[in-house]
DNA sequence: AACGGACCGTTGATTTTTCCGCACCTTCGA
DNA sequence: TCGAAGGTGCGGAAAAATCAACGGTCCGTT
């Protein structure tokens, strides 16, 4: 697989909101886009999009439903890995540090638990 | 304060070197930078960044050293919400267990003790 | 059957980004 | 003190991105 072209600054806004809805019709890119364009210029960002094979059409019903080529799981761990990298010199203990330093991170005791144990299995198999 | 402008492709790959080198040189920069372009090419996308506000040029000794304007911290924070937001939904528990899966991560039996210590001291502030 | 609304794609004008040529400035070693 | 090497900023051209207007299709309604 040949390697995607780089986004400009909409194309990677719009990404991004397809990636934190998962999938998305135009009007709702739209909706969520800073300082919203008219319709027919998003639609041609999201045209450049498919060409660019950053995003897959699916003609769902009486319009298009627009989600990234590339599963959610590569994209996370891709985006992790450039903010680790780059805010955190590659440390995970700093990164963590920050998520539980964020002003809405609120966890109920469960969520600990799991984190910790999240962290032992890890251990568990050699990382 | 008021907002600081949005950044373009260029502008933005640059930001993310100065990020991760905490200062750098217009030739530092330029050599990190993906098909790099010419010389003045690169200072012109670093005097635009002054311009606007995102990094500071100090004189140090024959050349520049460019340096973000804004905190560290507070660039880590604003990145890594951005991910949190985006590509977790919001879910730390998401967040840490993407950190830990990475294929580079390998923690010491030290940093797993500090990590963990870590949550509690969250939990114990309220969070 | 004409109308209106919700979508879609294309086109071309405008704005922004990207890049480089060039002239000038500094530093430093001969 | 001179010249080369290495840095710098400006101005503007070239390329890319952004956007609105326009025209088409496919419904459901009147």
């Amino acid at each position: 697989m040949t390697e995607l072209p780089r986004l400009s600054r909409r194309e990677r806004e719009v990404m991004d909101i397809v990636h934190e809805a998962g999938t998305a019709t135009g009007a709702r890119i739209r909706e969520r886009m800073t300082d919203p364009p008219s319709d027919s210029a998003v639609r041609s960002v999201l045209r450049i999009l498919v060409e660019k094979g950053h995003l897959e059409a699916r003609w769902d019903g009486p319009r298009y439903a627009y989600s990234p080529t590339v599963s959610a799981q590569r994209a996370r761990s891709s985006a992790m890995r450039h903010v680790l990298k780059t805010f955190f010199g590659g440390s995970v203990e700093g990164a963590v540090a920050s998520l539980l330093e964020l002003e809405e991170t609120k966890l109920t005791p469960a969520e600990r638990a799991r984190i910790k144990a999240l962290i032992d299995e890890a251990s568990e198999e050699g990382r």
